[in-house]
DNA sequence: ATAGGGTTAG
């Protein structure tokens, strides 16, 4: 049985005094459902040009990355306070964009507002998530002159940003850091985390000694430096000795472990874990993953959601970089399922995760699919497709992309060009190929690099013009390396180009001493020449060098269990059966008209 | 101020 309630509509004073409950965290909200709402509800009320409400709104907007709105909502607001001008530089370095942050700032002034505490270190933050080296001078500048070193918030911000815009930095950040007449624990944790940012692990023991008191965030940088410079074991040390551990202190060291590919060691510490939040869970699924240890990754997946996790944007990215590298197209399906489950509407970066992992796993079509659902691409959108495509050799495909990537009004950036000129080389395109670089420069403006000059190598090898190719090399303007000249002799075992191979693994061996597979290529190049005296000179070579670092290896996924092989590779117990199976799928190939090179 | 975060030639 149903009954009817009648509606009531809430009396103007408590709807007044519900929307003054909602301003009071509204800044902190991040539903944009939600923000809409009381969007409607402001402009109702006739509140938007009060100061103390609209930053709060454009706060709101900003935290659902809707900069647009915040950028439209400050322009309708006739009498901007510092406040609500702060708010605006602090949305526009949320969304990465200094330069507007910036161009508010100038705004600003010649506005007649003058900055406060607060907005220094708002521009301060803008710099140093691009190494914005002479802004912070700029600003540091303005500072002195304007005497608000008086507040220990500003000098610290400035020895963050001085400590993450590289070597230079380091060096303004240290001056600072001495002439400071009071120092508080975070000035101390900043210019710690700034000399561990630039790999200076010593100096910054040194100050973490000397420091007069140290809160738990001490302890978790430089703990997390002995973790990022691998040192495990001083690491493991320093996390039994800190007086009190908090989530990111165990996070640090699961993390450290699953780096050094100590995954018992990392489970069991997180199993350990007395609270945990979303990111050791995305640590250990992610390190798991990364593994290929798909089982694993997959139940730890489903016990996170059955403990009510939802995985955050973070968790997302890395989980799924973390597939695409191993090629666990289950574990992102799964991911991508959570996704469609609770929201219809991803950030860009998310969809640019799923699109690169699809087309990692050779699922071009799903990959397309969520790049075509995209409602905003960037960059790294459409670079991430074009690489799928050049990757799987669809080559004719990816130049279909490319220009609609150009008539879209993308500009095609630097890895744009390696995924085309990728795409051309393998779908054999060499006059394609070769004006697609001659473009580059001359309607692009985009300076070839080492990688274009190696993919036009590749380009030239493969279609057989080894000595075009060898004469680039020659002639670039930069030093070559060793993946150069691995491409080069690609190009040598695919033509059965001996003499000129013999010269190429002499340039490879003094940038890569103990590679295997430099060797073992160079071997099957002599042997498939019938040259016997050789293949038996290159082992012996080999031999004497003593080879210690393992090839590059590449993976199959069988029933959610990943096999990894190697060039060479006898380890496996069906070994015998397995090289069986190559050898009658190579005499198939024979067959149907595939001429295989230097394999035997 | 500290833990997880996307595209780059063999």
């Amino acid at each position: 049985m149903q009954i009817s309630m009648p509606i009531r509509t809430p009396s103007l004073v408590s709807r007044r005094r519900l929307l003054e409950e909602k301003l009071i965290d509204l800044h902190k909200w991040n539903n944009l459902k939600q923000v809409k709402q009381v969007h409607a509800q402001i402009l109702k009320a006739n509140l938007l040009q009060d100061l103390s409400v609209a930053p709060k709104l454009i706060a709101a907007f900003s935290l659902c990355h809707e900069i647009v709105l915040a950028v439209n909502l400050f322009s309708q607001i006739q009498q901007p306070n510092v406040h609500l001008y702060n708010t605006l530089i602090r949305a526009h370095v949320r969304n990465s964009q200094p330069s507007q942050a910036f161009a508010t700032f100038f705004e600003m002034q010649s506005n007649g507002v003058y900055p406060d505490n607060f907005t220094y270190p708002f521009l301060l933050k803008a710099c140093s998530g691009h190494s914005l080296y002479p802004m912070v001078q700029m600003i540091h500048t303005h500072i002195e002159k304007f005497g608000f070193c008086s507040d220990i918030f500003v000098p610290n911000s400035l020895i963050d940003s001085y400590s993450k815009c590289g070597s230079f930095g380091v060096n303004a950040a240290r001056k600072l850091f001495m002439v400071m007449g009071e120092r508080d624990v975070v000035s101390w944790n900043s210019m710690i985390s700034g000399l561990l940012k630039a790999g200076e692990l010593g100096e910054a023991r040194h100050l973490f000694d000397e420091m007069p008191e140290r809160d738990t965030v001490s302890w978790n940088t430089i703990l997390d430096g002995y973790v990022k410079a691998g040192e495990m074991n001083k690491a493991f040390e320093l996390f039994e000795k800190m007086p009190d551990r908090n989530v990111v202190s165990w996070s640090t060291v699961v993390s450290g472990y699953c780096k050094a590919g100590d995954m018992d060691m990392a489970r069991m510490l997180f199993d350990k874990m007395p609270i945990k939040n979303i990111v050791p869970w995305t640590i250990i699924i992610s390190g798991y993953a990364e593994k290929g240890m798909t089982k694993e990754a997959i139940s730890l997946y489903d016990k996170m959601e059955e403990a009510g996790l939802r995985p955050d944007d973070g968790a997302v990215i890395s989980i799924l970089a973390a597939c695409a590298e191993s090629g666990l197209l289950g574990l992102g399906e799964k991911v991508h399922a959570s996704i469609k489950r609770t929201k219809f509407k991803c950030r860009t970066s998310v969809s640019n995760a799923l699109v690169d992992m699809y087309a990692k796993c050779a699922r071009l079509d799903k990959a397309y699919s969520v790049f075509d659902g995209m409602a905003r691409r960037d960059a790294v959108s459409w670079n991430a497709m074009l690489q799928g495509l050049a990757m799987h050799g669809h080559g004719e495909k990816a130049l279909q992309l490319f220009s609609r990537m150009n008539e879209e009004g993308f500009a095609p950036d630097k890895v744009s060009f390696i995924s085309i000129l990728c795409a051309c080389s393998h779908a054999g395109f060499v006059e394609e190929g070769l004006q697609y670089f001659y473009t580059m420069e001359r309607d692009y403006g985009i300076i070839p690099e080492v990688e274009h000059y190696g993919c036009v190598i590749d380009l030239l090898g493969r279609g057989g013009h080894l000595k075009e190719a060898f004469r680039l090399v020659q002639s670039m303007p930069m030093e070559s390396n060793a993946i150069i000249w691995g491409t080069l002799l690609g190009a040598c075992r695919m033509h059965n180009a001996v003499d000129l191979a013999g010269e190429v693994v002499d340039h490879l061996v003094k940038l890569e001493p103990s590679d295997v597979g430099n060797f073992s290529m160079l071997s099957n190049i002599y042997a498939a020449a019938g040259d016997w005296d050789s293949v038996s000179n290159v082992r012996l070579r080999m031999r004497r060098i003593g080879i210690q670092k393992p090839s590059g290896s590449s993976s199959i996924e069988v029933d959610e269990e990943v096999h990894e092989f190697t060039v060479l590779d006898k380890s496996h117990p069906k070994s015998d059966k397995i090289y069986e199976m190559i050898d009658r799928l190579v005499q198939d190939l024979k067959q149907v008209g595939y001429v295989p090179k230097a394999y035997q």
